[in-house]
DNA sequence: GTCTATATCATGATAGAC
DNA sequence: GTCTATCATGATATAGAC
């Protein structure tokens, strides 16, 4: 009796096996990374047999690639989404770096607040993949949304026409490392921001976090030029006049 | 006859295995990652036998943490004698942020060109350890270097007085975030930095870097507060005045 | 689809000769 | 201090019964 229910239930099981096993592997590579988390950890925080892993995924890589496809391509099409909603509602003219900062790292930050897209863990992991030394996964992640990256870049171009192209990819490239690093959410940062703390600032929410984020961030990328790079700016103001 | 040169040169080839061995680990963790390296690559990199790890520092482990303190000793005795001397050189003032953040981060990066202090090879292992996720090198840089940057962070608390300590706290994790990203130099850094930069353009100049991330992080520590901090900077000014 | 059992290999560490 | 040899363990992956 028990094996007739066994079986019917079957291709129920099949998936939630599979999600299983995600989770797990996604809260073990956040805490432990990569080459720090065995298959047997995997399998068995999942309460799933060790084999699972190899019939679902075929490999340990291809269970992390899976890991970050899960949650990325859903950030992804919503970044491109509301750039796209921003410039069919500019009228043809350039965004506010505002308004692209925020379609870019707006929307990753927010999605720490929903559980079903991965929540915080997700977000951790990410950032600490982005400098993590897996060449393989780091391969897979630049080669499969460069797309997005490279139209966010074009809005930086439109939106900034006197700051030197090189110098907006330096600093569109610094403020995804300020992002990773606060969504990494090392110890180390723990350790800093639990110095000097003034009594009842909730230093960890999340949507204080944002703000602050995005004010930083935009002090950063507006900032005066340094010396050598404000004289290509005036060439390339020139050339665009 | 070999055996009596052997015996006389014991003390040299002792010292000179020891920084062989740390050579090669600081080359390889940075490339694969604590986990991702093993001892047999570190001692055959280093043309030395695999017992000879474990004979001069004890573990793996402790030969992590000794390839940090190699670098860091310095880099931070060095950090604390330029707030000495810029703090005295001030009359009692309060010293300028951009001075603060030279201090910090600028001596830093002026490591990447001292190649006998580790180099840009050393500067890329910090900056994608500070994400990783090996939980005991964390902690042990949080613990050794904590008075580092408590006398910095009471620098900048002093700098910018009528800026929430929050804030503070949190924009200067902000700048740690952009610094370890941008000496990390992942792959993903190549691919964004290969997009629409200028013919003739050196994206990846060294003495260039330094300014480009200078302007970036001044430009965050000075950009005006979110707005529930402003509140909180009027309240911080009112009692120090 | 799930399980047990196992093949195959690499790891960190150490004992003991030299 | 350096070497060889080896221990004990844990890794990924797979074969084959159910």
């Amino acid at each position: 009796m028990a094996a007739e229910v066994h079986e019917g239930m079957a291709e129920v099981r099949n998936i939630d096996t599979r999600e299983r096993i995600l989770d797990a592997a996604e809260r073990l590579f956040m805490a432990h990374g990569y080459d720090g988390t065995s298959m047997r950890q995997i399998t068995g925080d999942a309460g799933v047999n060790l084999a699972a892993v190899n019939y679902h995924f075929g490999s340990k890589e291809a269970l992390m690639q899976e890991v970050f496809r899960r949650r990325l391509d859903w950030l992804n099409e919503e970044r491109m989404r509301m750039l796209d909603e921003m410039e069919a509602g500019s009228g043809g003219q350039p965004l506010k770096p505002s308004q692209i900062v925020d379609g870019f790292f707006g929307t990753l930050l927010r999605m720490a607040d929903d559980e079903k897209r991965g929540g915080l863990t997700f977000l951790r992991l990410l950032g600490r993949t982005l400098t993590e030394p897996s060449e393989f996964i780091r391969t897979f992640l630049a080669e499969e949304y460069a797309h997005v990256l490279e139209r966010y870049k074009a809005a930086l171009f439109r939106a900034l026409p006197d700051v030197p192209k090189a110098e907006i990819v330096w600093r569109f490239h610094f403020m995804l490392g300020a992002t990773s690093y606060a969504i990494a959410g090392t110890d180390a940062l723990r350790v800093v921001t639990d110095w000097g703390i003034e009594e009842g600032d909730s230093v960890d929410r999340l949507d204080r976090l944002l703000p602050r984020l995005m004010s930083f961030l935009l002090g950063g990328l507006r900032a005066p030029l340094p010396q050598f790079a404000a004289a290509e700016g005036e060439q390339q103001a020139a050339r665009a006049a």
